[in-house]
DNA sequence: CGTGTATTTGATGCATATCAAATATTGTGG
DNA sequence: CCACAATATTTGATATGCATCAAATACACG
């Protein structure tokens, strides 16, 4: 699901010091991997038509090293802040573990979720010097982080690392205009659908053996994700389970009995008629 | 927010030739700017907090002179296509006049308008070898094409070139999140005031001195760029004209007789009660 | 084992989708 | 330039999905 990497949001801090988060300056154990969980993925921007392939432009191991030896680990419990937005971006950060969830307040105060980001995603991307989105945990979470001079100064030295991050965020890209579509033509248990099936790709949280998926996060987080209340997403799920596509083991736990059925509702009927499409398929040539 | 590309309109042109498509090889005029218009927009990635600054990460004359000597300008009539989505991406597009509308249809049919790209924007990104969106013009429009391949040359030639892309992914990205935000958490009326404070941002399509609004789309593209139907976009045309905040001159010209009030319109109440935001910003440190 | 929180369920109203039809606009041929 | 056909847009009537308010139940923590 997703990777995405967007960016911030805040949270009204409380403590500083006593818990604070741990830090230490990663030193590398050669068998740890930077990276852990699902890998960096993302597709190269271009790739050759390599379907086969299901991760490009993955870093080299020295690279990745690299990017670990100027990078700091930092480790954080459920529900803390990492960033928010409109505050002076310092960092750019990579997820080892655990899940963070990428907000925005609109104008009007209400809260959006962008994305989950999961092991392997980045974010922290600024918008001239500053966050555009807020950044916390909802499970504890391991991060990498490094100082966006550094970072520069390593895409400088090493332009692989710029098509690197140029697929990242070209995944992220993506990403967000599958949240687009999700937010523009489905109906509220369509939302849900994807959103399982989304979860349901992730080893970390779905047991594959049992077909038990973990949620990590909340009726709220999940709301606001999917655009809509906590209200109707409990109803959503009361339709999934209704229909024999999940049960509701606990609030955080489903089993997923039909995942074809998930799909088939996911595409489902429309929630409009389609708009007329008359295109003209001819340009002029000179 | 960058300025990225991803969204706007132009001018209902004449058309060129007979059809097909105009086809030149770039012979650059020394005076004549390779991406005409809005110049090449995009913030740095990170770039210093400085706000004065509008625009970083511009590409110097040099390297803009180079893009077009490997670029082909195409004039399309209104109402083309460019590519379609699941087609093998041959090239990256940019945009010099006119409004091209990136589109994807979902998996129940429903076709959704991800983004409107006008002049500076470009376009074109592929996921493994292929589109994934479809582009097709709103009216007569000119763009920059570059094979990819030529791309990547000229990308590991020139790694500036590289960060430059990346600062157009950013803006992106953004552009992308700004759409989830109101798809996510504004009624249609905002959604509505939403779309027209943004397109009178443009000076391409709007008089800043009679306040005329010359929207290149007709409602159809309207109303799945803002993930509802036609008729709804009439009746919330119809509510802003109500108030006072605009008048239809014409279905596809509009007098903005308050933009402070579509502000307003825009940050309005909420769709929904906001969740609760009962974060702890607390974290381990060790 | 309470007490506060999260989640679900119930009842109701409003926003928007949808179906229909009227009206306005645009393009075409005469 | 005019009349008509085709298309686009708006408006009306109605159905329905979802937000919202309220309340009951299930959970988690101490």
């Amino acid at each position: 699901l997703f990777e995405v990497a967007s960016e911030h949001l805040a949270a009204s801090g409380v403590a500083p010091k006593a818990n604070g988060l741990e830090r230490k300056h990663a030193e590398l154990r050669p068998e740890a991997k930077p990276v852990s969980g699902p890998e960096i993925r993302a597709r190269s921007l271009h790739g050759t038509p390599n379907q086969s392939a299901p991760v490009e432009n993955l870093l080299t191991p020295e690279q990745q090293e690299t990017l670990q030896r100027n990078a700091t680990l930092l480790k954080y419990r459920s529900g803390n802040v990492v960033f928010h937005e409109s505050e002076d971006a310092h960092f750019l950060y990579f997820i080892v573990e655990g899940v963070v969830r990428i907000s925005r307040s609109g104008e009007n105060g209400r809260r959006q979720i962008l994305a989950f980001s999961v092991p392997g995603d980045l974010f922290g991307i600024p918008d001239a010097g500053h966050y555009v989105n807020s950044a916390e945990t909802v499970c504890a979470t391991q991060v990498y982080r490094v100082p966006w001079p550094r970072m520069q100064q390593l895409m400088a030295d090493e332009p692989p690392l710029q098509l690197h991050l140029l697929a990242k965020l070209g995944y992220d890209l993506r990403q967000a205009q599958a949240r687009i579509m999700t937010l523009g033509v489905q109906t509220i248990p369509q939302r849900l659908a994807s959103f399982l099936l989304e979860f349901a790709l992730l080893p970390n949280w779905f047991d594959e053996e049992q077909r038990y998926l973990k949620l990590p996060m909340n009726r709220f987080d999940m709301a606001d994700y999917l655009g809509t209340a906590p209200e109707s997403t409990a109803r959503a799920f009361a339709k999934l389970e209704s229909e024999g596509l999940v049960r509701r083991v606990s609030s955080r736990t489903l089993e997923i009995l039909d995942i074809g059925g998930l799909e088939n509702l996911r595409k489902g009927h429309v929630k409009r008629r389609s708009s007329r499409i008359p295109i003209t398929s001819d340009c002029e040539r000179g």
